[in-house]
DNA sequence: ACATCGAAAGTATCCAGATA
DNA sequence: TATCTGGATACTTTCGATGT
């Protein structure tokens, strides 16, 4: 992220900042004057959608550890004061070397060391009230979603109606109870070459997510994220519990991660197909992006892809995840959403245009993290039956 | 003009073949 | 025999190239 002079003014003033029009401000910093905390997102000043699940510790603060005032010399606050109002993106624009540091990116200016003498040789430092009412503005966008100079625009169409209940602005949560009995014993991982090791069921927490693309780099995110895992109700019922976080809106991301966040623990077992390699290292990037820790690393992570594919290879046609679920669980999917359309039915909705695609996108992943409990299941019992068969062809 | 195909994006894992 | 290397594969969408 790089941000230029005149993008940062526009900033200012959508923030209301005065100190734009206003010559008279003090040169010398005051612990008011500066941020209380340099983190570039005051989540602070958002309504809480969920309380963040991770220690407060855990939500990386990166400039958390500059937090404390550090008065700049006089000489230097005026000059990039000076330079700032002087230059006015001008020499941005014209492509001189000054212009060109002005538009250095204010992350990285931000995390600079505080020290005096660690910014002698380093790039001017921005104006705390920048920092300021930068900071403002990204809080009254988050609290906001979708509020921007420009008025709202007129839903396209009037099915707008998204399954679930809205647990703040732009997140909903679908919640779903298929009675069935939990597995008595732990599951042997030795289907995925982990012999002697066992999972508890009540600890696997299978996952899929739905994304806005496949490029799983940085400009790729998710929008939903579902999650299977097997549970005891309050009235003892036992079944599989899904859940699924759905943002409507971009700036509910944040929400979506830290309540995704809050439903791991340091027992959980991760569980997906081809996940590892792709939902995980996505999700990863979309926390760190959050400038949220990442809990997935830290977690146990059984991917299906490969031992499906080492059983089934051959078999079938192919191992995706659509074939196995016909062929091994006889399951056929009614009016499903091929998962190719998902981004189509996510934007579309952004820009106005009907819930009904992304609810079949619901379905799709509802179905997806469902058919990944079956198959856990199917290939503990499959490498079960085989190690009975070889033990019996081995005893005399 | 339309349909089809392949590459690219990022990553972990498996496996066959080559090499020390 | 052990280790290393490189190709294939799964996830999904988009776009350009090629073929009909």
């Amino acid at each position: 992220m790089s941000i230029s002079a005149d993008r940062l003014r526009a900033l200012r003033r959508q923030a209301g900042d005065t100190t734009l029009r206003q010559t008279q401000e003090p040169l010398v910093s005051t612990p008011d004057a500066l941020p209380s905390n340099l983190g570039l997102i005051d989540r602070t000043s958002s309504p809480p959608c969920t309380p963040p699940a991770t220690a407060p510790e855990a939500l990386v603060s990166p400039s958390a550890e500059h937090a404390q005032p550090v008065p700049a010399p006089v000489t230097r606050q005026a000059e990039a004061r000076t330079r700032l109002r002087a230059g006015d993106g001008v020499a941005a624009k014209s492509g001189t070397r000054a212009g060109a540091t002005r538009e250095r990116s204010i992350l990285d200016w931000m995390d600079a060391p505080a020290t005096p003498a660690a910014n002698e040789s380093a790039r001017p430092r921005l104006q705390p009230q920048s920092v300021d009412a930068l900071r403002r503005l990204i809080a009254t966008r988050e609290r906001k979603p979708g509020a921007t100079s420009t008025p709202a625009r007129k839903p396209a169409s009037l099915d707008r109606d998204l399954p679930g209940r809205e647990l703040c602005p732009g997140l909903h949560l679908i919640e779903a109870f298929l009675p069935q009995s939990i597995p008595a014993q732990t599951l042997s991982l030795a289907f995925a070459r982990r012999h002697e090791e066992a999972v508890a069921p009540r600890d696997l927490l299978f996952f899929d997510t739905e994304t806005t693309g496949l490029a799983g780099g940085t400009g790729t995110r998710a929008f939903m994220i579902g999650a299977a895992d097997w549970h005891v109700d309050g009235t003892g019922r036992q079944g599989l519990r899904v859940r699924q976080l759905m943002m409507s809106t971009m700036a509910a991301e944040g929400a979506m991660l830290r309540e995704f966040n809050a439903w791991l623990s340091p027992r959980t077992v991760l569980s997906s197909y081809n996940g590892r390699c792709y939902d995980a290292p996505l999700l990863k990037t979309r926390f760190r992006l959050a400038r949220m820790a990442e809990p997935l690393s830290a977690l146990d992570h059984v991917d299906l892809l490969f031992p499906t594919r080492r059983r089934y290879r051959g078999t079938w046609e192919n191992c995706r995840l659509a074939t196995i679920e016909r062929q091994l669980l006889r399951i056929v999917r009614e009016d499903d959403l091929p998962g190719s359309e998902a981004p189509a039915a996510w934007l579309s909705y952004l820009r106005g245009g009907s819930a009904r695609n992304l609810r079949r996108v619901a379905e799709h992943n509802h179905q997806d993290v469902v058919t990944l409990a079956q198959l856990f299941q199917r290939l503990v019992q499959a490498e079960a039956e085989e190690r009975e068969v070889l033990a019996l062809e081995q005893s005399p």
